[in-house]
DNA sequence: TTGCAAGCGGGGCGACCGTTCCGTATCGTA
DNA sequence: TACGATACGGAACGGTCGCCCCGCTTGCAA
């Protein structure tokens, strides 16, 4: 599964200096325009040629999706804190919104959420599911201890998800985000008749 | 603001049913896959040449807008039968989940309502504004009655209708459409803590 | 039936974009 | 310092797509 031991050669310095360049340039590029964008105005923004983006990752596709796995890899990696840090409640929410601002704030990463064009879920099976994991186990925490609603699953929550990003991001530009809607998702979740 | 009197000369018969076949095709087709099909597709499947669509249409987005027009005015037009049928509530969700239904069965839809490339608040705000008066007033009607939490403005409506769309698109193929979230939602729209 | 304006099809143009290639510059080592 | 391996840049290629053009067809009126 692991790949090659021999397989993994140091870079040259300036190589891996331009491969963190290209990485950096293309999450900000793609978080801001999506997956859209040209790959040789990521080239031009980082300051290197296309051939140069193009060693470093096959395609562009393969680019897309290394930023996009390691946003959603510190997302996952957050879960733990908030679980340890807060009552049952109070965690699943804060990552339920977490994720919508991540989400809200990276064009890139709303899109391969949502399954348009690039889906995580195809193309990264295991990330897709480290990150349900993370959210299975607040979202069970969370109905455990009455926050939320029984009968809601993983899948329920990520569509969501989806759904809140595409709210946020609508707003994107209007003061206070999602303001009132915020409440909205969050009493419909708790649920409605007690 | 009304064309010129003279301006609208009789169209020949193939014209016509050619305007027509093309107008019907575009249709289905932006339903199925968005903005981004290409002209030549609908042309050949609505068995003309593509000079023939662009004699009819100056532009691909002109084409594209009198598809979405066209069924954003059918769901507008759908509004007063609602409200004189059901009570405040019901007439107001109804509407709701008959344009997430429709949104959510016409990509083309969902991406103009969403602003997403083509932006139906941009390019036809007349059309937009008739959505979002019909959507006030059944919303209007509902907080009087109670049935939809004060506070709410139209905005958050159509925020919402979007972010409802991209959960129902999200789980397009999945039996039930939104199951569970729709009482999520209406819970939440309901108000918490009454 | 005939003449012509209206309409048609589809090849072609120009712009864009992902990807490749290769002559040149740079790094690291001995 | 000198040399080979490594990496670089950006021109060029092939494919796609919106849109235009023009020689041919067709509907309609006389």
């Amino acid at each position: 599964m692991s790949a090659n031991l021999e397989s993994v050669k140091p870079l040259r310095a300036d190589a891996r200096r331009n491969r963190a360049r290209v990485l950096d340039t293309a999450h900000e590029v793609f978080a801001a325009e999506g997956f859209g964008v040209p790959i040789d105005e990521i080239a031009r923004r980082a300051g290197v040629g296309a051939g140069t983006v193009y060693r470093h990752f096959p395609t562009k596709e393969a680019l897309f999706e290394a930023v996009v796995l390691d946003r959603l890899d510190r997302l996952v990696a957050s879960a733990p804190d908030l679980a340890a840090a807060h009552e049952p409640g109070e965690a699943f929410f804060a990552f339920l919104w977490a994720s919508v601002d991540e989400g809200a704030g990276d064009k890139g990463l709303a899109e391969a959420m949502a399954g348009a064009g690039y889906d995580i879920a195809v193309l990264a099976p295991e990330a897709e599911q480290r990150f349900r994991n993370a959210f299975g186990d607040l979202l069970t925490r969370a109905q455990a201890a009455g926050a939320v609603r029984a009968g809601l699953t993983v899948d329920d929550v990520k569509a969501l998800l989806v759904g809140c990003m595409a709210m946020q991001r609508y707003r994107s530009g209007e003061a206070g985000g999602l303001g009132l809607l915020r409440e909205v998702v969050q009493d419909g979740l708790r649920g409605g008749r007690n």
